[in-house]
DNA sequence: GCGCACAATGTTGTATACAATATATCCCAG
DNA sequence: CTGGGATATATTGTATACAACATTGTGCGC
């Protein structure tokens, strides 16, 4: 869809694509929470000036997926326990409904992409790719609001992905990520007979279950903080 | 709570400041939807350097408060009939099951500052004000979100009542604010008595009402783009 | 050897200068 | 008088220089 990593000569460079860049690089867990970004490092990266790359910085920080501390700098965010919480009740207030309209608005040809999205999900994780098996899982979710053609609600889903992502860095505990997958292909099911009723209640279910395998019990701070303090916040 | 306008002396006066003046200044629809907002004459204004200005006005931009066209300046943003639309479905969605939460979580004191609320709301309306009145009326369902604990879907409510601060511009056909008035005196009454159900009911149907107080039949796009091109951009 | 103050270094915050682009003005051809 | 094009002006986009702040390292006194 939209160039990631590789800036190979023509493209003009701008904030979005730095901030993609980083936005796909958290998305794929090659960016651990806590990490640090520095200005400079990020302009040396991409081959842009400060200025770029600070209106990048800036615009990750409103998605909540960057942390930027006055004259400490930009750290991708670390979410905390509570937060979490909050981030999974928005997405089930928000998604159930959303996936009941996109059941009903759905072309054969949106069908077809969601069913392409699964199978590049599918070699990505049989190719041992996690990370991007994971950030292709969130983009489904976004996915179905662009279907339900929603702009406004497939916006805050977007953002609320992101951040489920950095919360599953922090607080994922089940192993197999094949449950999850079983429940996308239940969906495309429901949305490929335009069964609004069924793809509320599964993808209901769906947040449901993903919420519950979380690591909702372990003290928060504790975690966070012990793994900054111990480990320092370099990564990779 | 916050300063707005008035930056006497010692205050920093950062970007937030500038983007709280802004901010304000539209939600009491003394910014027009369409109004060019010029960096030099922001900078003239708050006395600080564009720098300074164009974070405060990426900032609302990411709000959907304004609409950066590049290489041609930010401008107060003129939602579309859908856009409308999609603004109102989503606090729909969000907005009665957090009214809900607060009215299980609301204190004493929760519950008279939200009269206070009212009682400001009403000075207001009384005073001429109308356009402070409604900031506040706005004001009120964030403070809602804020009891409920819940900083995620307050921050989503923050931005989407700010929005509707646009479409009652463009769209509102309403005269009185009155029935307004009494649904908030329900729900503060549904809050005080922790009756979440009672909360939920009334804050969905509030919002139903306050959908169809809009002039959803218009042809959306005539209109804004009338005013653009007959009256200009200029403002005040 | 330990603790604290101070200096050195590096990073972020802000202002400003310059470049690129859009808009407005003016002039001239028709 | 109208229309189009070129120039002039104004505004935004970007890079860079400098200031402010935080962090780190060093040395002195105890």
């Amino acid at each position: 869809m939209t160039l990631t990593t590789s800036h190979s000569s023509s493209a003009p460079v701008t904030a979005d694509t730095v901030s993609n860049a980083v936005s796909q690089a958290i998305h794929e867990h090659r960016l651990a929470p806590g990490t640090k970004l520095g200005e400079d490092e990020l302009s040396d990266i991409y081959e842009v000036s400060r200025t770029i790359v600070r209106t990048a910085l800036q615009s990750l920080a409103h998605q909540h997926i960057i942390e930027i501390k006055r004259n400490r700098g930009a750290f991708v965010a670390q979410p905390s326990l509570t937060e979490a919480q909050e981030v999974f009740e928005a997405r089930e207030l928000l998604e159930p409904r959303t996936a009941r309209r996109a059941a009903q608005k759905a072309t054969a040809k949106d069908v077809a992409l969601l069913k392409d999205h699964i199978t590049q999900e599918h070699a990505a994780l049989n190719a041992g790719d996690r990370g991007r098996a994971l950030s292709l899982s969130g983009k489904f979710h976004v996915e179905i609001a662009r279907i339900a053609q929603h702009k406004t609600i497939a916006d805050m889903i977007n953002v609320l992905v992101a951040r489920s992502s950095l919360i599953i860095a922090l607080y994922w505990r089940r192993e197999s990520a094949i449950c999850e997958s079983q429940a996308h292909h239940a969906l495309i099911n429901a949305i490929g007979d335009n069964d609004g009723a069924r793809a509320e209640e599964l993808m209901q279910r769906h947040l449901v279950d993903l919420h519950s395998a979380l690591n909702l019990k372990e003290s928060p701070a504790v975690e966070q903080d012990l793994r900054t303090m111990l480990l320092g916040n370099r990564e990779r």
